[in-house]
RNA sequence: GCUGGCGUAGCUCAACUGGUAGAGCAGCUGAUUUGUAAUCAGCAGGUUGCGGGUUCAAGUCCCAUCGCCAGCUCCA
């Protein structure tokens, strides 16, 4: 062992020293960045000049972090179920998980006792001890512990050299990084135990995960658990019952949703408002039946490809379809008459209810449910017309997701193997996609092969309260129907032309898009969203009168109000109007109707003493500028 | 659809190892006329999701079915 010199976050640190640990006197720090990639502080340091530490806190840390946490998890379900196989355990956005192969499933008890046994390993501080194998070792090593599931991983993979992490008597394949010892985890908890199917492959076998989670400190811990906590109580299915927004009924089936006069007024408002921007922006509105021969679905190549997932009824011995999607009739429309090419683009909207057989077991809330309303619109143009289609389309998708306050993220997924159309087509198509995006400076992602069948796309997606992303709105090409509906146009050269079709949706569908929004707002509306504006609160009968007489002044304006005049304390009166969290409370005392003016309470408790009127163009004020 | 968990009053939850289904809130009635997050009292409310079975006896145990929840797969 000799003197050696490393550079450390930027400082010259020097010691007798033959790993990069020996170099770090810092208990917070847990694996190290060398020339940009993440390694063990047990790493040899000959011949290292330059380290980056990695922390607990920081997001890297904290997936190395958790990742231990997995390996250590398996560790204590080997010991307490040896007939447990282990699989695989990453770490995950906000957390980790191990999945085992186990015949009996595992009790909440059983979680019990693998969390106390965690406890036990990571006091005992084990070093974690990398290893490296070939592949014929490393098969012949998991053959002999009988660990089928590991076998799999290493045949399946291209590489010469495994790595092999072992603490205390557990051995894991792993790349690593790993946290220098077992003693390293401050802070973890056990959240749940799910399916999951092997390679996430449904033709699998299903295996248990066990969900966990693990921080830097037990304060992080503590203020992630605080979080999911506050996430459940503005669970839309929650707020929604609480609010008398919606409901779903056991007599009318699952994923069917019943609004409520509340939830009904929240939808109308919503529906008028994107009916508003779609004209605004140039759309034509139609409306389509809901059900169509199966003609059109065998033309269309659903009754192929999407029959399973359609509802379908007899008529005088003619088979229908109930649409699972509005094109169809917009397709028909555009195929009413002749067209020219200076009659294009053309954007037909529909607020299209359409019914799709989900699978029982992904229904939830208003989030994924049977039959649902798209803001659907299609639009056909020519080629050259295709950027500027997108472009527009994605300025309404940005105007309307400021409107309501959410951030979004954006994806294009591109060509899938198995695909129709040209790679003229699919080239073309997906360029106009990307310049749109580049030509607003907007970021997204790519999903290389991610797109349908029939043409590329670009997905919108929002965050729900516990920060599960949605899809709402999606812009997608399709090569496929304008071929099978033979559509055309006559081009500037007397000759016909097939046009570009574009699928779109804004809001996405009004039920999932009201289920986020309830959540994003946690049910506190803003006010030109809010079912119900104001509640008009009378102190004693002896105001009755002066109150109803507001209320109905208020009611003339538009103002969505509700008269409560029962014989109950303004303290209780107030309550309940918080509690369905209405965004004004207008008090009328003796004082408010002496003086002929209104004390109006807001959500923060703030008042402010006014007359009616003043009220009135205080609220109308406050809808979005469109 | 799959794996696991769970279904008790409108809501939130009780009912020890099988032994007469209870409470709070909401609702209704009455009293109270009240100034900013719960006035008091009384009444009513259930074939324990539905259907079988075991048992002298089932909310509790078993089977089946419907639904809900978490996750997986799929998806707007």
């Amino acid at each position: 062992m000799s003197e050696q010199t490393v550079i450390v976050d930027g400082k010259k640190v020097s010691a007798d020293g033959s790993t990069l640990g020996d170099f770090i006197r810092n208990r917070d720090v847990i694996a190290a960045l060398v020339e940009g990639q993440a390694v063990d502080l047990s790493t040899p340091a000959e011949g290292v000049f330059e380290i980056q530490t990695i922390k607990g806190e920081s997001d890297q840390g904290l997936q190395v972090i958790r990742h231990s946490a997995a390996h250590v998890m398996a560790e204590a379900v080997q010991a307490l179920f040896p007939d447990a196989r282990p699989t695989i355990g990453p770490a995950t956005k906000d957390g980790f998980y191990y999945d085992f192969d186990r015949e009996e499933p595992f009790s909440s008890d059983d979680i019990e006792a693998i969390e106390k046994k965690m406890d036990e390993l990571i006091k005992a501080d084990n070093p974690f001890i990398r290893s490296e194998m070939t592949k014929a070792e490393a098969l012949d090593f998991f053959e002999g512990k009988s660990e089928p599931f590991k076998v799999e991983i290493i045949s399946d993979l291209d590489e010469e050299r495994f790595f092999l992490y072992e603490q205390g008597g557990f051995i894991d394949l792993c790349r690593g990084p790993h946290i220098p010892s077992t003693g390293y985890i401050r802070a973890f908890k056990l959240l749940s135990v799910a399916g999951a199917y092997w390679r996430g492959d449904e033709n699998n076998r299903m295996l248990q995960r066990i969900y966990g989670t693990a921080f830097g400190s037990r304060k992080e811990l503590k203020k992630h658990l605080n979080l999911i906590e506050e996430a459940k109580k503005r669970d839309h299915r929650r707020l929604g019952r609480d609010l008398e927004l919606f409901m779903v009924s056991d007599e009318v089936g699952p994923g069917l949703v019943i609004f409520l006069p509340k939830g009904g007024m929240l939808r109308n408002l919503i529906e008028e408002f994107d009916r508003r921007i779609h004209l605004n922006a140039g759309y034509d509105i139609v409306y389509g039946p809901n059900m169509l021969r199966d003609r059109a679905w065998k033309i269309s190549g659903h009754m192929d490809y999407y029959k399973e997932n359609m509802y379908f009824t007899e008529i005088d011995g003619q088979t229908y379809g109930i649409k699972p999607m509005n094109c169809i009739s917009h397709i028909l429309i555009y195929k009413s008459k002749v067209r020219s090419y200076r009659d294009l683009p053309l954007r037909y909207f529909e607020l299209g209810t359409v019914a799709r057989h989900e699978k029982s077991g992904v229904l939830h809330g208003l989030l994924r449910v049977r039959q649902f309303t798209q803001d659907d619109a299609h639009i056909f143009c020519r080629e050259d017309q295709l950027l500027d289609e997108i472009t527009g389309v994605m300025a309404m998708i940005h105007d309307v997701m400021d409107v309501f306050g959410f951030d979004y993220a954006m994806e294009i997924s591109t060509r899938p193997d198995k695909s129709i159309g040209t790679d003229h087509d699919w080239a073309m198509a997906t360029k106009a996609l990307r310049d749109a995006l580049d030509r607003k400076g907007l970021c997204y992602e790519i999903n290389e092969g991610d797109g349908a069948f029939y043409g590329p796309k670009i997905d919108v997606k929002i965050k729900d309260a516990i920060g599960r992303e949605w899809q709402c709105a999606t812009i997608q090409c399709d090569f496929s129907l304008p071929e099978r509906f033979d559509m055309h146009y006559i081009g500037s050269d007397g000759d016909r032309h097939r046009p570009v079709m574009l699928h779109r949706v804004i809001l996405g569908t009004i039920e999932r898009f009201m289920g986020v929004l309830i959540e994003h707002y946690a049910g506190a509306f803003p006010v030109w969203l809010a079912p119900v504006q104001a509640v008009i609160m009378n102190i004693t009968d002896d105001q009755a009168e002066y109150a109803s007489g507001v209320a109905d002044e208020l009611k003339k304006a538009g103002i969505r109000i509700e008269l409560d005049l029962r014989n109950e304390k303004i303290g209780f009166k107030i309550r309940e109007a918080r509690l369905k969290k209405v965004p004004y409370m207008v008090v009328i005392g003796d004082r408010e109707r002496d003086d002929k003016v209104i004390t109006v309470r807001g959500r923060s408790g703030d008042q402010e003493v006014m007359d009616t009127r003043g009220f009135i163009s205080a609220i109308g004020d406050q809808g979005p500028k469109i």
